[in-house]
DNA sequence: AATAAAATTTAGACAAATCTAAAAAATAAA
DNA sequence: TTTATTTTTTAGATTTGTCTAAATTTTATT
């Protein structure tokens, strides 16, 4: 079971993949930074995953995934989410400490594998942080979800996934009490910095700043 | 989580540690055929995992791997033999399909990862090969096993573990009802060819040949 | 002991992935 | 529209792991 794809190009297509999501088109720059690499060395790559026939590339003229690309980039977040709820839901590991070790996990290629795992753990939709999780096919959906600057105060909601996956803010949300599935409210806004204080269920009020705000996602019924 | 050493580094560490195992001193061109390499290749590597401070080296006088290089070697062994166990106990897997899977699974870096696997499979003491699962300090027991040949007639024994571990073999024995924890007899034996006739427990009889037989290992109580 | 055979190592090359420094192209500012 | 700045690419190295072919050392055979 040699591997179509080493780990390094998994991993530019992934970024690439992502960058693309949010800006529509990418940069050399982007991904360099994105990747802690250089951009001579995102260069570099770009040939080669064009000469693969991942992507679409010009010099100068910038680049995305193809449809090819495109699919194999999903293939790689399908495992890396779908380890990550192993490692949350069977082995008792933190949201905040997952993401790292799924970075691995993600390059193992086995196609049976990962479709056994999604079996045996009964086909989840999204992952600890709430993002979704692909089909087998590739296929996933995302649910409408607003940031906490956006939901309205006094308007209980549940938090449905986090925008920014560092270690640093999943360890300050973890410090808060605020994880995935939290069922909380804004009882009071700060028009002066946009910091919020919220009342989240069964535990104390806490305050937040605007930064954090804007990268925790909340989901609710409005009527 | 930077591993400490390649995956290929890491696959020449266990295939020393096997070979060491079995034939006391290790040659370069056991190596090389073991993992299916060029002796040339073999020498490069054992350069570099003596610089590592892994092995004991000296050009043409043969090598072994040092203390450091044993304790490396046992916690790759213990990663893939508890990958196997995962895949055969949680995921339905068949014991002659999960080698190749835990080939590439052993390399993942996460200490943590592995130690909570561990737990969450309850501690197993062998794979689904019969081999022995070393602990996190290293640390296992093989226990005393017979090879078929050598099995008194009559007497009913279970298959502990499997020498060769060839998919060819594996699929032999899986299409002659043996696997382990399989308890069987030998009902007689042909001086001619030193082929064996087995009764197998609730199943019929059949025929394996000496060179199956000598793979073929088992535990019985002797009174 | 001399020679033949086998095992091992070296020399030199190559592919993959990365880097630094310099050049070229595109974009922004004056 | 020149000039300056930023972005991107190229040129040339380096590291890791592998290979072939040739040289060296060890071991086995006359
Ligand atoms: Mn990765
Ligand atoms: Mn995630
Ligand atoms: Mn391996
Ligand atoms: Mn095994």
């Amino acid at each position: 079971m040699v591997p179509k794809y080493s780990s390094s190009r998994e991993n530019y297509v992934k970024a690439i993949f992502h960058l693309q999501e949010i800006h529509g088109t990418v940069t050399t720059n982007d991904v360099a930074s994105e990747m802690q690499t250089r951009p001579a060395s995102v260069t570099d790559m770009l040939k080669k995953l064009k000469a693969q026939k991942l992507l679409l590339y010009e010099k100068y003229k910038g680049f995305k995934l193809n449809t090819e690309g495109r699919k194999v980039a999903l293939q790689i977040i399908r495992k890396h989410r779908l380890w990550e709820f192993f490692l949350v839901e069977k082995l008792r590991f933190g949201w905040d400490e997952v993401h790292e070790i799924a970075e691995e996990l993600e390059h193992i290629s086995s196609k049976k594998l990962i479709d056994r795992l999604d079996e045996f753990l009964g086909f989840p939709k999204t992952d600890p942080h709430g993002d979704p999780i692909p089909d087998s096919q590739g296929r996933y959906t995302i649910s409408r979800q607003v940031d906490l600057l956006n939901l309205p105060v006094n308007q209980i909601a549940e938090v449905s996934s986090i925008g920014d996956q560092s270690v640093e803010i999943l360890e300050l949300l973890n410090h808060k009490h605020i994880a995935l599935g939290t069922r909380l409210e804004v009882k009071k806004k700060f028009a002066f910095d946009n910091s919020l204080e919220l009342k989240i269920k069964n535990q104390s009020t806490v305050t937040i700043s605007e930064h954090v705000a804007k990268n925790v996602f909340v989901k609710y019924d409005d009527e």
